[in-house]
RNA sequence: GGGCCUGUAGCUCAGGUGGUUAGAGCGCUACACUGAUAAUGUAGAGGUCCGUGGUUCGAGUCCACGCAGGCCCA
């Protein structure tokens, strides 16, 4: 390889670049480099949230993994040490459905067709299924994440640490043993899953009783507005239910805070006792009909019952109205039979206000627990508390009116015998005799059967391990304000108000791939022991050994998984066996515990563990909010009191270009390789980055990675090209002294002064982390600023033939060193987000100059702002070169006079002397690039400055508020002289309606908007008029540019190389013409590389040129 | 049903603390430029700032209620 060259390129291809540098990568092990050589600086810690490789990557995780990786390259860069360690989450659900596909099994299978070692041992492979395609995916993509020693969650040394973190909250008691209302068949005698619920045919239309009951108010302050207008009538709240079974186990009753409920006055039409009944507005006429009957003449046995509304109020009056139970077997203390709020409380059916039984309901169980209300529940025969219904689903002695009825029937009776009557119905008529029963009627609705026996499905309360979340809820909370979300409203809403309505973690699942619960119990329940490491189960069964109870004490190599872990028996303090709780954990638990269990803490690595804990940053889909953030946020808030995570971007869904979710099914799914391949890895990040913020959806459309390629590496390349091109002629390797301030041109200044501006700008977009706003500078600053501006402006100055080692080369090498810098800094600030070609041009620029000594771009670090090089003042001026050059080029299109026709002079009106000041310091680039000979500034003293006033709304509309719409008026209005009188700095009375108004120049704004007679156009408070007549002199000059442009064209149809010389010869044409050559022969040749210029009679074997009505015929010789 | 997000040009997106001509890129149309050239520039057309109310002298921006889409939860 040469170096002394730069790297010159055909074409670029990103995809192959990315090829290329990742085989640099490996080749130099640049990642652990980057890691090594930061020994003992600073550490930035990053948690990898761990991805399932039993699916094949998608264009998402490219998203998802470019904001991790962002952070982690760029901080790297900053100085700092940032160990990443991959990680894979093997366990769960997902993992297990996979695998019984395959088998073609279903869940009962599992223990009968396949044992359970072998169904753990399917799942265990089926996990890492797609790994390699993971790991080439993390490689093409150039996410950074150490692959070779990843934390695994089904690997022992993992499992341990979790058992570690169970048994700490054992420990501190918040690790108990509770229910959850689950699917339950009391005829199959077991817990059904959703899963298993939704096999068709479970859903079946049945015909039950349906009863409104009658909750009596208990009368207190509380409820005392609804006694106002009559106290002699109970007051009852009316609930609806399609289950009366569940009446005696009621505890609750839920009502919408913002839905309108009503008291009415009326009669119970089984007893004909005066009632007074709450339920929602909306639901009033569903219950009463008109009638021309009164309260007043209402007799008993009437068959129009009268009513009127009494009053209206909002379910938030009704909430902690106490009422009587209804069915009172079982004593419950307070606060049970209250009136709460519930986000489940509609008016599509029954009364708008919910009867709760915790015991039977999951919304009821969430509800109550919320509240802390107790559910109704009675001891068994061992004194265990259980529900009113049993497994088998027969009401229990307590409920004596009713013990040992099913409460459905699942004695195959005769439905069709008319003695037949079931316990919804006795229930009813029981409420009926006793004034609680407002209406009862039968009602056909959707009911979940088991698919195994056909029967009812009852929501039953089966047991279920829990974490006490809701004992650290005020913790974990202020916890979380001291975490920086990205975006903010994610924590403070979505997770903050999570957290604000926590209810405990339920852990338990009854599954086989996962982590087992460490917990055993004596059959009588009476003794529990919670195992937290390899090392006491293995004494603890050695225990048990002895005792007789198992044959062997455990391996060294010992699977904590099922079913081994089942066949371990300890032994109780008082010598009974004892067995494992068959329930796994949540997966989510894994997941949560990765801070410590990566580490394998506490047995192992415990200073690694404490250098990098809690993270400093993180990043995953806004979906895991409830899942990972949550899990990781509670384990370490409640067992460490900490955060587990100081920064968070949860990011948002990539959705196709037409904003649907994208699926494999549906077809509408991007295949990252393909995406990868063809147009690189950079461009895809890139255009993932800069197109929205990440917390928004993305609208994935491969046009827009297109686009970018093309405008920003597209134009970032052209401009290594060209320095590259050049630099190469003149031998530039950056190895003279730097240029001196003086000799660099105004506009090598303004670059490094925007340059400058832009690494402050992105490192501060960086450390804030909203790298959109990052990208889009450093795009902005490329295409507009370098690209469009510098390099177009200063174009001349590279091909300048002076040589590098005379004198007169002092500008055009501090031309090279300025466009190095502009291209050094960019790969720079751009490598994080695009790692491969940042990369790359680093490495073509640096090996030349070797003016850094890292091997990468991202084992150098970030550039330094030098602020003595930012001159905002410049920036501005170059801002105002740009616009009146804006603004010329508009005119001139207007009157349809091309640029290469030069013209005498622009015309600026001058309110400011510092404005004149300021154009004057780039009046020579304006020239250049409109290509007029002459500025000239337009003051007072000409007298043909049209000026006008505009009002300062900002600062006049504080101060007059209502008086603008007439002020800014009057102000508009203002003549020559009132508008002196303001720029005099005087004072100017403005009369207002009635009031009086003194103006200060402060108060407008003076512009001059036009220049009678002349062609003019403004933008902002800038404007600028165009001398457009064109004299003879102009003209020739205008013919003379474009016989250059004929013959630049012509020579490089010839192939002509850019320093060879030419002769050209011109056939005589019309006068104007031959002046024109004549005059500017000089000009001609120096621009062409013309060594002369003739002039012939006639010529035989030359080309036909056209320039517009003018034919030339032109011949070049070598 | 609840929480959160989003809604600005045909498309993708910018538009601190309210301030009077609402911007950019792509696309489209026209023109120009052409030792960066499979590049580039300029101009033009294109807007009910989702709707309805409100606050205000003034609302894309603030408030309320809706509508549509998305995510999570029920």
């Amino acid at each position: 390889m040469d170096k002394t060259r730069y790297k010159e390129y055909k074409s670029i291809d990103l995809g192959q670049v990315g090829e290329e540098v990742l085989a640099f990568w490996l080749k130099n092990r640049i990642f652990e480099r980057s890691v090594e050589e930061r020994e003992g600086a600073e550490t930035f810690t990053f948690y990898e949230g761990p991805p399932s490789a039993n699916g094949t990557p998608g264009i998402h995780h490219v998203m998802a993994r470019t904001v991790k990786d962002i952070f982690c390259r760029y901080k790297t860069m900053k100085g700092y040490q940032v160990k990443r360690k991959g990680g894979w989450d093997t366990h769960g659900l997902p993992v297990e459905l996979q695998v019984e596909k395959e088998l073609g099994i279903t869940k009962d299978d599992i223990g009968t067709k396949i044992s359970v070692a072998d169904y753990n041992e399917k799942c265990r492979n089926a996990v890492m299924k797609y790994k390699d395609d993971w790991d080439r995916f993390t490689q093409e993509m150039g996410y950074w994440v150490d692959l070779d020693n990843p934390y695994i969650t089904f690997e022992r040394s993992y499992m341990e640490s979790v058992w570690y973190l169970l048994k700490s909250f054992y420990q501190k008691g918040l690790l108990y043993k509770g229910y959850t209302i689950q699917p339950y068949s009391p005829a199959a005698g077991t817990g059904l899953s959703s899963h298993e619920l939704n096999q068709p045919g479970c859903y079946r239309m049945v015909k039950d009783t349906s009863i409104v009951a009658q909750f009596q108010v208990e009368r207190n302050e509380r409820s005392e507005f609804l006694y106002k207008f009559d106290d002699q009538v109970p007051v009852y709240i009316l609930a609806w239910t399609t289950t009366p079974w569940t009446l005696p186990a009621n505890s609750a009753l839920a009502v919408g805070s913002k839905i309108q409920y009503v008291l009415v006055r009326t009669f119970n039409q089984y007893t004909h006792e005066p009632v007074q009944l709450v339920l929602a507005k909306d639901l009033v006429s569903r219950y009463f009909t008109a009638t021309e009957n009164t309260i007043e003449d209402y007799q008993p046995g009437d068959k129009d019952i009268p009513y009127s509304l009494i009053q209206e109020f909002s379910g938030k009056d009704l909430i902690g109205i106490d009422y009587q139970q209804l069915m009172p077997y079982v004593p419950l203390d307070k606060p049970a039979f209250t009136v709460v709020p519930g986000d489940f409380v509609t008016t599509e059916e029954g009364t708008g206000i919910v009867h709760l039984s915790k015991t039977f309901g999951a919304d009821d169980y969430r509800t109550c627990e919320q509240y802390g209300i107790p559910g109704v529940l009675v001891k068994d025969s061992e004194g265990k508390e259980v529900p009113i219904v049993d497994k088998k689903g027969r009401f229990v002695d307590e409920i004596t009116d009713f013990a040992g009825m099913y409460v459905k029937n699942y004695q195959d009776e005769d439905e069709s015998d008319p003695n037949y009557r079931s316990t919804d119905v006795l229930i009813s008529i029981k409420l009926k005799e006793e004034n609680k029963a407002f209406k009862v009627e039968k009602y056909e609705h959707s009911y979940p059967h088991c698919w195994r026996t056909d029967k009812p499905v009852l929501y039953y309360p089966l047991d279920s391990w829990f974490i006490k979340t809701t004992a650290f809820k005020d913790r974990l909370v202020e916890l979380n304000q001291k975490i920086n979300w990205k975006p903010a409203s994610t924590g403070t809403g979505r997770f903050g108000n999570w957290l604000e309505n926590l209810v405990d973690w339920n852990l338990s699942r009854s599954r086989f791939w996962g982590t087992p619960l460490p917990i055993w119990k004596t059959e009588d329940s009476k003794e529990e022991r919670c195992i937290g490491s390899f090392q006491e189960l293995k004494e603890a069964v050695e225990v048990s050994v002895a005792k007789g109870f198992m044959d062997n004490p455990l391996p060294e190599d010992f699977d904590l998984h099922r079913p081994y872990v089942d066949e371990v028996v300890l032994v109780s303090t008082n010598g009974e066996r004892m067995f494992r709780e068959p329930d796994l954990i949540d997966v989510w638990f894994d997941s949560g515990a990765m801070p410590y269990a990566q580490w394998h803490y506490p047995f192992q690595n415990e200073g690694t563990f404490e250098t990098a804990f809690p993270a400093d940053y993180i990043a995953e889909g806004v979906d895991q909010t409830r899942g990972w953030f949550f899990t990781l946020h509670a384990i370490a808030g409640m067992l460490f009191d900490s955060v587990a995570f100081k920064n968070v971007i949860a990011h948002g869904l990539v959705l196709d270009k037409n904003g649907n979710k994208m699926s494999k099914r549906l077809g509408n799914a991007v295949d990252p390789f393909d995406t990868m391949n063809s147009l690189g890895a950079d461009a895809t990040r890139w255009y993932m980055i800069g197109n929205a913020n990440p917390w928004d959806n993305l609208k994935f459309d491969i046009a827009g990675v297109e686009e970018v390629k093309r405008r920003f590496f597209g134009t970032l390349q052209n401009t290594y090209a060209f320095f590259a091109l050049y630099a190469n002629i003149d031998g530039f390797q950056y190895q003279e002294d730097e240029a001196a301030p003086e000799h660099l041109k105004e506009s090598d200044h303004w670059i490094i002064s925007r340059l400058n501006s832009l690494i402050k700008d992105v490192d501060a977009s960086f450390e804030e982390y909203e790298p959109t706003r990052a990208v889009r500078a450093i795009q902005d600053f490329v295409i507009d600023d370098l690209s469009n501006w510098y390099v177009r402006l200063n174009r001349k100055r590279f091909w300048d033939p002076a040589s590098l080692e005379t004198k007169a080369s002092l500008d055009k090498v501090a031309a090279y060193q300025t466009l190095y810098k502009c291209l050094k800094v960019v790969a720079k600030l751009s490598a994080s987000v695009a790692p491969f070609y940042a990369d790359l041009l680093y490495r073509d620029l640096n090996t030349v100059s070797g003016r850094e000594s890292h091997d990468s771009v991202h084992l150098s670090l970030f550039p330094e702002v030098e602020e003595s090089n930012i001159n905002l003042d410049l920036e501005a001026k170059m801002r105002l070169a740009q616009q009146i050059s804006s603004l010329v080029h508009s005119l001139r299109k207007k009157h349809r006079i091309k640029v290469r026709q030069p013209l005498t002079k622009i015309l600026i009106p001058i309110l400011r002397e510092s404005t004149k000041h300021q154009i004057q310091a780039v009046e020579e680039l304006i020239k250049w690039e409109v290509n007029v000979k002459e500025i000239e500034y337009v003051d007072d003293t000409s007298g043909i400055l049209v000026k006008k006033a505009k009002p300062n709304f900002r600062k006049l509309g504080q101060l007059y508020g209502p008086l603008m719409k007439e002020l800014g008026q009057k102000i508009r209005n203002f003549h020559h002289d009132e508008i002196q009188v303001l720029e005099q700095g005087s004072q100017l009375e403005v009369h207002v309606g009635d009031q009086t108004v003194y103006l200060t120049e402060e108060d407008v704004e003076i512009v001059s908007e036009d220049i009678p007679g002349w062609s003019v156009a403004n933008e902002g408070a800038i404007t600028v008029a165009l001398d457009i007549t064109i004299t003879e002199d102009l003209k020739q000059e205008g013919i003379a540019r474009d016989v250059v442009n004929r013959v630049q064209n012509l020579r490089k149809e010839m192939g002509l190389n850019v320093q060879d010389k030419i002769n050209i010869v011109i056939e005589k044409n019309n006068n104007l013409v031959n002046r024109a050559l004549e005059s500017n022969q000089e000009y001609i040749c120096k621009e062409t590389q013309a060594l002369s210029l003739e002039i012939a009679e006639e010529l035989t074997d030359g080309k036909l040129l056209e320039m517009d009505d003018i034919k030339l015929k032109v011949k070049i010789g070598v």
